[in-house]
DNA sequence: TCAACTTTGAGCAACGTACGTCAAAAATAG
DNA sequence: CTATTTTTGACGTACGTTGCTCAAAGTTGA
């Protein structure tokens, strides 16, 4: 039951620590029979490295960065302070842990953020990736330089990011889909859908996924043009009113990017018993007050927090070059109704 | 930046060594103005105990042990092989696991495994609790021999515990309300609410907050008396059809507890199109596969693993006398979609 | 002031690993 | 069979902490 030692495997190999040593470090000067003598010990005595005294005794210390978009996101804010809140615990366990802005959807800027990493000062970084080939090239230089990329809560699959933590943007569309069809099940009618800008990729993703259930299990629900708001309350409020104004048959409303005051402002303007279902993404305060408030039925979720740790596991387990326990780290599309907030 | 270490407070308190250990481990033989100083010293330097190096020092090994209910119950048994994967997992981190069953809702088979519980073997224990005054008592006992005590799943609230990891039952049935109720907005008629046993804690905890909800928000809708099927798909089957054939009116479905696979056949009678909206609890094959043939329509569940997880983490913590982050260790209440299922 | 006692310091071995150096042993080439 | 190279062992130091011993200080009471 106790944890074979490298000692125990020197014992069972038949040869000095220093030999162990050298094939679990992979150094030169190891006959290959001899290799395979303590390889095979190893594997008898189902010897395990103990990562928390190789740290100790190397001193290691992981040292990370997470680029992530300024401005005035909400949910990029709140990843940051999760970020910096999860910074001090992570300091206890060695891992020393930056954030850096960069400015939004410019994937010039993120490349040249990348080509500034310098592999003497960070063995990994987490990104919330832009959408450019030119990102994609940035990651693949900084990996060949010998830096861990994992992409993070925005994905780039087509590129050399080790990994990606955060939720598929597909799914997170059909869920809404597939609350929103419920909720209008018996009210045939138009569904409003706003989003931030297209180009974004998140957004494309998310209503690709809503208009595929929408399509194939609520058919009876008309999908209204999306209604583009830049994430900017204010066009928003104006847009989705206007749809509001000109079509009483909206029994429903999916918000996919940001910009959710928008649509508190021009929902408020409609009698409370007519009122559109709607459901929105990310829990924020704004988010979480119109859903206690009843102004909103449902908000679709990824958890930030979780977000960072698992970016951090991670990142710890590529350098380690252990395992990635993939169902620890899957991280689940959300649902909050008033009742299940936090 | 980097951590300061017992030298440096040492260095910083213009002691020694030995007397900043003695300090650090409330060894006698320090008069108090020496305390003093080292103490003073640790708060300028904010030093913290590397837990991981003192743990490899004193060998360390935590030695925990859950104590869950035996027999068919789907999740009880999901629960069992997430603790019993995830001990391989611990034990590379001096954790070391034990499960014991007993007979459920057998408060003196749980009181008789207490009291067996040594001091010398076991450091904490998570305990699925009956709710019954006996176990509580025995909580007390065992606090008292100096085993922590945390509760798993299901709480009790008036005991010694020091902790309980699990959901909110009211806050799920409430949920499940929140979701049932905005699925049969516009469709006014009957709640369907098929139980366990109310005798059971959680099952009583879900019908109230499901209760709560449907009064106070959805009251168009007419909640029928609960069924108790006795956790038994055949009793489930029975009971819930002839409800069903009695009153058509029946436009939802509220499964509280397990014998899911009796609401299955109940309502397979029933023809697609008229068929009522129907919330279960705990992912489960069963009830994973009905939401994807869209017999069901969303499933309340608590997350096992994570369960598990947080549990470890705080007999840890509470055994290093550690803080908890609670906001980490909160297990939320999921909701799943057909859409969203992990 | 001296004995008795308390407090403190210095040192060591240990935990499991990493990573050096140096010398001895073994294998190989010529 | 030597000379050379490769492989191996022995050992030391380090990481931050624990926990022990022993001796040297310091403090107290009579």
């Amino acid at each position: 039951m106790i944890r074979p030692t490298i000692h125990d495997v020197a014992r069972t190999a038949g040869v000095s620590l220093s030999t162990v040593d050298r094939v679990l470090n992979g150094r030169p000067g190891v006959r290959s029979s001899t290799l395979a003598r303590v390889a095979e010990a190893m594997r008898e005595l189902g010897y395990e490295r103990d990562i928390a005294a190789a740290n100790l005794s190397k001193q290691r210390i992981y040292r990370f960065s997470f680029i992530i978009p300024e401005g005035p996101n909400t949910f990029m804010r709140g990843l940051q302070s999760e970020i910096e809140g999860f910074s001090a615990e992570a300091a206890r366990n060695r891992v020393e842990i930056r954030v850096e802005t960069v400015p939004p959807f410019d994937g010039a800027a993120l490349v040249s953020r990348l080509e500034a990493l310098n592999p003497a000062e960070v063995d990994g970084v987490a990104v919330v990736a832009t959408d450019d080939a030119r990102v994609a090239d940035a990651f693949a230089r900084a990996v060949r330089r010998g830096i861990q990329v994992i992409t993070l809560v925005s994905d780039l699959p087509a590129s050399d990011r080790r990994y990606f933590v955060g939720v598929d943007n597909v799914v997170a569309g059909r869920t809404a889909a597939g609350l929103l069809g419920r909720f209008c099940r018996d009210r045939p009618g138009r569904i409003a859908v706003v989003a931030g800008s297209m180009v974004v990729r998140d957004h494309a993703e998310r209503r690709l996924g809503f208009e595929q259930v929408m399509r194939g299990e609520f058919s009876r629900l008309e999908v209204h043009p999306t209604i583009e708001g830049r994430d900017d309350a204010d066009i928003v409020a104006r847009e989705l009113g206007s749809v509001l104004e000109r079509h009483p048959d909206v029994v429903g409303i999916y918000s996919l990017g940001a910009g959710n005051r928008g649509i508190i402002r021009a929902v408020s303007a409609v009698t409370p018993d007519i009122r559109p279902a709607i459901v929105v993404h990310e829990l924020t305060p704004h988010t979480r007050e119109a859903l206690l408030s009843g102004l909103f039925d449902a908000a679709i979720n990824q958890n930030a927090a979780r977000e960072v740790r698992s970016a951090v596991r991670i990142l710890r387990a590529l350098i380690d070059g252990a395992a990635i326990d993939r169902s620890q780290e899957n991280i689940g599309v959300e649902i909050f109704l008033r009742d299940n907030l936090p």
